[in-house]
Parts: structure tokens; C-alpha cells; sequence
DNA sequence: TTTTTCATTTCAACAGTTGAAACCAGATTT
DNA sequence: AAATCTGGTTTCAACTGTTGAAATGAAAAA
């Protein structure tokens, strides 16, 4: 998944649960007394030509280079729709055609309408359900969480209700080194991204990268996490955010091709013990990180017809 | 500009200037007397309902976080208009809504829209009638192109009419060390990007990329190409691709911010001199690459209104 | 409590969108 | 050479999809 931006500080919670200390319930979006989220109920049907415009840009993109003829056997549309479809498209400047075929291919203004995607905001509300569910059935919070630049930052969480000891909003940055997030998806990732993220962090102030530039004892422990199959909290990170009191440990968010993301449960260490915590919750959490893999693949939908 | 894909394979030769020797003139973008190419006509309107949808999804990837009210000061727009665009957004999937404020933000299916975008066709298609222009100005060819990966790509070329020796198609890849275009990017871009290029370079196998390993000379090459304000062909270059009958000189094609690609003028040896070339050629190429410079930086369009 | 601001919903006017069909042009087949 | 096929372009009237003024709702501010 290609990294266009780094994430942005403005607090945004997508779809997250009401905090039922706040306001009055909502009357929409509203929580039943199960404590289900309702499905906003939209006001409007969708406008079907958008629908399409946007369905004759999406296949473009797919195809690189289309034609009437291509774009109908994806779409389905009508030919005389296509062209109206694609004149719009051209005039708006998002594709332009060649001159000597009746070839059409994206314009770099298509950029205009992605590049302000913040890649954890959108995960975050992916994941949210997902997450609510894993808490309930674990009674642990849990983190999600990306890697941007330098840190993970966290773009969603089941921390909210519960102990304050825990709490945390999306957008929080983590440490790599420090977080079983950080190492989890560190240990993982390609090598080439990898080497990347290692090399990025020995160049960055603070402690927490201190064992990017202790290349050994970083590969060892990289190694270890794979052989076990999750990563935990540095001890010095918990000492200092928690003063000792929790642990967590994490897994991978990966697919085929890559690794995505990464998830992790946090407990206090005075009510389960690691060994204990290990037993019990890995192989929920791992298969928690397969589902969410699922998830956050990005797939075209069903073509746009009338 | 961001680099998302790399440059494929398959030929596209946006709005370029249709050979003679092919067909019978076309009916439609046909050429006149004078060689002049006609701008061709739309068969239809543009739909006024994408127009607007893309228009607003272009205001959300602008403000990150959007409500109906920006919406409606960005757009001019009716509020129920923009509901019924943001619910239709959000149904095909490129827009979701905090469960909590009414506030929409991009999902990462806009990549969708995107992702596929090759720089060096819109690139072409952006600069080929300055490109012409200053074929008929100077009387000799030039390629603009832009740096991706290991290799400068040739995203138009002037050099379709007049001598063989100069055939080269878009899509084409030269050596940024062995190439004015590649030397003249290297000199001017940022400090970063040009010392990751040479670290990709140094490790990349190939005669071209000597210099890259040879880390003196290259520094002493560069800072003489920005004092000169022009980077030549690599005579070594010229001998093996031209029997060193050709030489070329470029110049970098950037805004305030970066160098976006580069452009040359390739000439013949014995018709002219690399002295009288640079008297007579460096400053209508300078001036010509700041125009291109203008082109290819995006910015917004006009809204979209009835 | 009243006012303001922003979001949501209703509903009928009307013109924008649509696609069947005709047309065009080049390539291929007979 | 003529007929057929293929893909792109254009026409035009049916009809319903899109629109926005106005009303409503809800929360925040005065």
C-alpha cells in the first residue's frame, strides 16, 4: 500500500463508539441498548451519472490505456455514455485522449483527488469493528496501528473504555523500537523496507532508536519475534509510559504481498502474566490480523450500472 | 511530484504530431495548410453531475477533513446537492463519514483513481506543443523527461520529423550519467534525492554508472553543470549511441519547490559548434524550460457550477 | 430562553442524462 | 472490387434523475 502522505494531527474518529459520558444519545448513528452501532440511513439515492463517471475513471486506472470499446466490456455502459463519460472526464482534465487513436489514458490531476488520503484514518474505520469485537471477546484493549516515517502511528484502538491508564487516541505516534506494534511489523516487513526502517531510525535522535544503531543485537531480536511469531513491549517503554504496570505483545497485519499494518493486546501485568497472556490470547490475535489483512486489501467493486 | 508507478511498456503517443507518410488526412483533429493541429471537437456537453461529484472529492483530498458548510463555501454548491454527492461518494466507497459529526474524509480507494497514473504520458501530453514550438524556433530536436527509478524516461520528443539518427519514441530510457537530460536533473534536484539516485546508481551495474561509484569526479561534474547552467552529453555516450557526430546540452525544468524533469536540444557537430550552440541556444532553452516548469506544476481548476 | 448556525429532508419543476439507432471510417473477408 | 465486420461518433426524443428552495431538526452560542 504506497504511502502518499504523512498522517495529520487534526482528530478525526470515524465511526467509533459513542463514549456514553459525553451527550445525550444521538438520534442517528445511534446506540441500541446492546450497545450496537446503528447504520446511518442515507437521505439521498446515489446519483447514478457520478456513480458511473467515477466507475469509467476507476477502470482507466485498471487498464492504463482504454478504449471505448474496452471500457464498455468492463462497465457494461452504453458506448454513447462511455464517450459522454469520458469527454467529462477529459474536459475536467483528469484523462486525456491521443490524438491519432481513440486512446484514453489518466492525467497526473488525478492526483488531485487521492493525494490528501490519510492512509490511518481510513484504516481506523476499517478496523473499528473489528477491534470492538476482539476487545469483547478478550477483555483486553487492543491497538492498530501503521508505520509512517519514523513511528507507527496508531489509527485505531479499543482503548476507550476502561482504564485510564491506557488512553490513547488514533493518531498517536509510537516508537518502533519501543512497541510490540513497531516490532512486530519491523520484523516482518521486506527486506528492503526493512533496511529502510533501519537505517532511517539510526539517524533519528532518541533513545528508543538506540538499538538501530546496534545492528546485532537488533537483528537478533528481529529473529526472535519471527521464530516465536509476536513481538513484545521493550521493557524500558513500559517502565517509562506504564511504570512497568502493563505489557503487550504484537503480530503482523500482512497479506500476500505485503505487510500492512500491525495489531497488538495490552494487558496489566498484576492480572495476567505473559506466559499466561501468550497462552490464551496469541492464536485469537493472530487470526484477528488475518481477518483484518482481508479487510484493509484494497478490491474494485461491481461496476456501476443502471 | 510524487512517484507512484513506474513507466510502462506500451506505446502512447498523446496529441502528437501525425506522421505524413501514414494514412490520408483524418477528418477529425486533421491538420491544415499550414501544419497547424486542430483541436478536436466533443460530441457532447459535459455531464454536469460528474463534474460536480469529482469536484467535490477534489475539495475533500484538498481539505482532509470536510463538512457540508466548507463544502459549500469551497463549491458554491447547494448543501443538498453536496449531501447527495457526499452520500454518493461514500456508497461507491471513496469517502467515509465520522459516526459521530458530520464530517467526511478520503478512504484509500481514491488510490483506485490514481494509482495507475503514468507521469511521462500526461508529461508528454503536457508539453508536446512547446515542444514543437521550439522545434520550428531553434530548427533542432529535443526530448523532455523525467527521472524514474534508474533512468531518465523520455516523456515527448521533438525529433519525429528530419533525421533518423535522432529516432527515438517516448517510453525511452536513457542514462541519467550518460545523458544532458540525466546530468542536468542530477545537478539541480534536491540534496537527498540526488544522493539517493547515486547510491542507486553506484549499486546498479553498468558502464554509465561508473561515475556513481567514482564519488570526486561525479561531485566536481555536477558543480560545474551548475555553474555552467547546462549539462552536456557524455562524449562516450555520443560516440557509441552517434558515432559522436551528435551533442546535446539540458537544463533542468523546475518550480519553486522541486526539479520535475529535464529538456535538451541535440544537434549535429558538424553544423555547429558546442560554443556557438550554447551563444545562441542556452537561453531560449532556459526560458522554454521555465515555461514547461509552469505547465506540469498542478493546480486546481474552477469549480464546478450551473 | 431565544437566536444562530449547520445539517437534514421534502417535493415538484424541468432539463439533463440516456441509449437505440443511424452514421462514419478503416480493416478484414469474400 | 464489393461486402462485411469492428469500433468510434452523432442524433434525438423519452423520461426520470437531478436539482434547489423551503421547511425542518438539532446543537451551539448569546
Amino acid at each position: 500500500m504506497p504511502r502518499i502522505v504523512p498522517a495529520r494531527t487534526k482528530s478525526f474518529s470515524p465511526k467509533r463508539a459513542m463514549p456514553l459520558v459525553r451527550r445525550d444519545p444521538l438520534q442517528r448513528g445511534q446506540r441500541n441498548a446492546t450497545n450496537e452501532v446503528k447504520v446511518s440511513v442515507p437521505s439521498f439515492k446515489p446519483v447514478v451519472a457520478v456513480a458511473r463517471g467515477l466507475e469509467v475513471l476507476r477502470v482507466i486506472n485498471e487498464e492504463r490505456i482504454s478504449t471505448v470499446r474496452s471500457l464498455n466490456k468492463a462497465t457494461g455502459l452504453d458506448k454513447a455514455t462511455i464517450v459522454r463519460m469520458l469527454e467529462t472526464l477529459e474536459h475536467e482534465g483528469y484523462v486525456m485522449r491521443d490524438a491519432e487513436r481513440a486512446v484514453y489514458a489518466l492525467t497526473g490531476r488525478t492526483l488531485l483527488l487521492s493525494q490528501g488520503y490519510d492512509q490511518h484514518l481510513w484504516i481506523g474505520s476499517v478496523v473499528e469493528p473489528t477491534l470492538r469485537k476482539f476487545r469483547k471477546e478478550i477483555g483486553w484493549p487492543s491497538d492498530v496501528a501503521l508505520f509512517d516515517q519514523d513511528a507507527m502511528i496508531v489509527a485505531q484502538t479499543s482503548r476507550e473504555s476502561g482504564l485510564l491508564l491506557f488512553n490513547r487516541t488514533p493518531g498517536f505516534r509510537a516508537p518502533v523500537l519501543g512497541t510490540s506494534l513497531g516490532r512486530a511489523y519491523l520484523a516482518y516487513c521486506a527486506e528492503q523496507e526493512q533496511a529502510q526502517i533501519i537505517e532511517t531510525l539510526a539517524k533519528t535522535p532518541g533513545h528508543w532508536n538506540d538499538m538501530a544503531r546496534n545492528p546485532k543485537r537488533l537483528s537478533k531480536m528481529l529473529q526472535e519475534i519471527r521464530e516465536r511469531g509476536y513481538a513484545l513491549m521493550d521493557a524500558d517503554y513500559s517502565r517509562e509510559e506504564y511504570e512497568g504496570t502493563v505489557w503487550a505483545m504484537g503480530v503482523p497485519i500482512k497479506n500476500d504481498k505485503q505487510v500492512l499494518a500491525s495489531i497488538n493486546i495490552m494487558m496489566l501485568r498484576s492480572a495476567i502474566s505473559q506466559e499466561d497472556g501468550v497462552k490464551r490470547f496469541l492464536l485469537p490475535l493472530q487470526r484477528t490480523a488475518a481477518m483484518l489483512a482481508k479487510q484493509l486489501t484494497i478490491k474494485p467493486r461491481a461496476a456501476a450500472r443502471g
